[in-house]
DNA sequence: TTTATATATTGCAATATTACGATAATAAAC
DNA sequence: GTTTATTATCGTAATATTGCAATATATAAA
């Protein structure tokens, strides 16, 4: 089958496991942190520094953007990519609510 | 080609994303939530709980344990999941580590 | 307007994931 | 030992993801 059967599931627990699915990828999490570390954040860096092709780079970007977890300005000929950090508290949140409210209690 | 270059990427970042990626699933979501809340962590139960078939939920959990989540132990004919929660705690720390260093810093 | 540069999109091949039925393995109950 | 109940594993089909080359799009520079 291959096809995630989301409707079985709350919307609370898809939209957790979707945050967590996008950032399940070390591409994706190596761009977060490449883009905090700079002053700028300018895509075809990031094709170097990462070292994947440039439409794969794009590709990431487009399911980060996907959980607002970026956003892009167009900046000359090139792309402005920053992280939206309200966006990013509140999925910092939601995923430590997750971990606060699951406790172990056996074994 | 659909294989992910982890050999790229540092051992922290590719950890990292194998977290995400495991919890990246609402059925494992629902499942730690379960567990969570139960006295007992029986795995039959989990299969009518959730409504996916006893393979599929075996699956899972197996996942889940992949990253030391989840700890069983056979208990007379049943198995007794529970929550590792000394990993649970680790991992929500260095999660939190990952969102705490990674800041908006333009635009 | 043409050219150069940067990013997005499309199409495709390879691999991974999800899900389940069938079957094996294990242990309690009889 | 046989039966029953529970969980794991195997095999398989369907779908998703990853990655890239080629191409399209958009803007700046010449």
């Amino acid at each position: 089958m291959g096809i995630t059967k989301n409707q079985i599931f709350t919307d609370k627990q898809n939209d957790l496991a979707q945050f967590f699915k996008v950032l399940g990828h070390p591409a994706r999490v190596a761009i977060l942190q490449y883009i905090s570390n700079q002053n700028a954040c300018i895509c075809n860096d990031l094709v170097e520094e990462i070292g994947l092709a440039q439409a794969t780079i794009s590709q990431h970007l487009k399911e980060l953007k996907s959980i607002g977890l970026l956003h892009g300005e167009v900046e000359g000929k090139s792309m402005c990519y920053c992280i939206n950090i309200e966006r990013w508290t509140a999925i910092q949140n939601q995923l430590n609510s997750f971990f606060n409210t699951t406790k172990s209690n056996c074994c």
